[in-house]
DNA sequence: CCGATAATTTCGGATAAGCGAAATCACTTC
DNA sequence: GAAGTGATTTCGCTTATCCGAAATTATCGG
């Protein structure tokens, strides 16, 4: 190994990368996020991809010092990689947030519809819609929208599946990942702001008595999952 | 100058085509829209690309029946890849007029950025943009848009360059394709709608002197050809 | 009719991204 | 500590798009 040069690297993430890896580096950065390892079935699973074409293309961003790879064990983002993560996330979530807000796309489409112009998308026109939406800090999802710089909060919420019996809590965020999910969601009224309260659980992964706002709603431990929850303020 | 619009037969077009087919196929259109045949240079030239690059795709979008190619001849578009480049323009076109209209876009900076959304938004976003914009028929450099279904108008209009001495006209529209020219036709009044009136021509491919609204202005031919004008109505 | 020139195509090769099958490695279990 | 299992990587190959160099074709001037 010949001691390369390893200067921590200006937040300038130096040429347009390619859409495909940047939707590498944003799923093993929502991976990390998540606290698991990013390795490489769990990201091939994300991608739809097949763990053999995933396995190349870590190896090749490693090299381009995006992320450290050890074989055999994970994929973890370096600063620059992150710093390109985080990018394409202030993308996806301002995307996210124009599309819903100004155009009125419904919001369990709002993701796919992100998903594609977050490659195509300039700087400067990311910037004019966040102005224009008066540079919000959450998207239409609840999750929260990098800055400019790359400052985002990562504060990991409890979900609806292990948030304690009893307490009263918040809607801080639902998962955009599956339409029908966010369409359930929604008819339920379980969306970023909504009151919670479980009632109840039923054990081996039964359903969840939980009051969301006035009404008493069941729900299973899949769609609890989504749920991000936080204490009143 | 031909007249009038056009339209097409309701032909599928296919299975979503990749970003590089779809440039091919609107600089085809674009060509022939020109009068002119779409050779394999020309091409080359346009997309800034190899004639050898040119020639293998030719070969292999003219076996996708999207156009009939005589090899040393030229391109030319089926009624497939005629719907399939109409479809590409639209969303062009719509693009540069919403980002333009609603989000102050520079009108110099709105084709390069468009040139990168038209291949990822979805027809239905289109929709939603044109409806806000109120369904617009042309974009903000006074080109057609197409319908959905493929109607455009195809009118082809004189360019200042060769516009009769002493009429008054009005400004059609003004090439898109480079940005340095179009802040400077943007400084001299010479927009879509602008009333103007050739004064005198030197020879030799000589400065022209037009009258625009009430100022006397002289440009170079470059200049006029990218201007189109029309006899007041 | 006959080249010369210019346009076009063919050829061999490069890069990015992906896949399936086979080999390899890590870890758990006996 | 060996073996089996499942995850990971390697290998050979495919497709799409591009390039430069060499070969080919069209066309125009005489």
């Amino acid at each position: 190994m010949t001691a390369a040069p390893r200067r921590t690297p200006a937040i300038t993430p130096a040429p347009s990368l390619t859409a495909p890896v940047e939707d590498y580096l944003k799923a093993i950065y929502d991976i990390q996020q998540g606290g698991e390892a990013a390795t490489t079935n769990a990201l091939a699973e994300r991608l739809a991809l097949a763990p053999a074409s995933v396995s190349g293309m870590v190896r090749r961003l490693a090299t381009q010092g995006l992320l450290d790879h050890e074989p055999y064990r994970g994929a973890r983002l370096t600063p620059a990689g992150r710093a390109a993560a985080l990018r394409t996330l202030r993308r996806h979530r301002i995307l996210e947030s124009y599309l819903a807000t100004v155009l009125g796309v419904p919001w369990d489409d709002v993701h796919a519809e992100a998903e594609q112009l977050e490659h195509a998308a300039s700087d400067t026109l990311i910037d004019r819609m966040a102005r224009a939406l008066g540079d919000p800090l959450f998207d239409p999802h609840g999750a929260p929208i990098p800055t400019r710089d790359g400052v985002v909060d990562e504060t990991r919420h409890t979900t609806l599946a292990d948030w304690p019996l009893g307490t009263r809590g918040t809607v801080m965020s639902v998962s955009d990942k599956d339409p029908v999910m966010l369409r359930y969601l929604g008819e339920l009224e379980l969306r970023p702001g909504a009151m919670v309260q479980v009632h109840a659980r039923a054990p081996y992964d039964g359903p969840i008595d939980v009051m969301v706002g006035a009404e008493l709603r069941q729900i299973g431990p899949t769609a609890a999952r989504a749920v991000r929850i936080a204490s009143i303020a």
